[in-house]
DNA sequence: TTGATATATTCCGATATCGGTATATATTTG
DNA sequence: CAAATATATACCGATATCGGAATATATCAA
């Protein structure tokens, strides 16, 4: 019985949890990326939450590469490693002319008389 | 004891499924979004896999709003509502300075080099 | 060296998620 | 109505995943 597939660990795996986006969110803001980065600590305290929790977060951002880390003492400088992001964004944007299209509204209507036949 | 987040489903966790980015692939190719679009034994066929587990990646791509549904006798043609990715697309867009930046870092440094070499 | 600080890792319990199989529900057709 | 077709849903077992707490590891500082 082959149950759950071994979670294929990438980017969009890696983004598709909410912390982790607001992570990568807290990384990106402000800092110009040609800097180390910011420390977890900083993290920790911009984010508010348990400080095992942002490292596991970054752990699995690290593992997928969407950051980058830097030693520096006995500090870790995470940034945002936007290299991985490409392929999400190559792969939505492929879907770009769905949204740009207006045929959602012939579809809309479509599914409004779908609804009403109900 | 809170454990697990209750999997705020919504676009990221949905494209997050390999699986179900093969099934939003199969029903942008070719055909026209004009249409009534295609139903699920077309899917079925064309990604060979067991019928219930396309209806159930079919319905969670449905809950989140990522493809459209029509019931045309007892057939069901689904097509994808791009409506919902660009959310998604939007939020990738952010980061584009990330890797477009990095891309401009490699490129120098290979023309700086490139330049010492002479 | 000892203690403090910064960060990662391990262990645990709860739950979500996936694939597989069987079954239910609707709709058409004879 | 009965049989067939199309699709969704329910149930199950395996596993991945998350948060929480405790602990390990590394580095700095006195």
């Amino acid at each position: 019985m082959m149950a759950r597939s071994p979670t294929t660990l990438d980017a969009f795996a890696a983004i598709a949890e909410p912390r982790r986006r607001e992570i990568l969110s807290a990384l990106s803001r402000g800092l110009p990326v040609v800097e180390g980065g910011r420390d977890v600590t900083w993290l920790v305290e911009e984010l508010g939450w348990p400080q095992p929790q942002v490292s596991k977060h970054l752990g699995v951002l690290r593992e997928v590469g969407l950051v980058s880390v830097v030693r520096k003492g006995r500090r870790r400088m995470y940034s945002v490693n936007g290299e991985e992001l490409k392929p999400v964004y190559e792969w939505v944007k492929k879907y770009e002319r769905f949204w740009e299209q207006q045929l959602d509204r012939i579809k809309a209507r479509a599914e409004r008389m779908e609804r009403e036949r109900q």
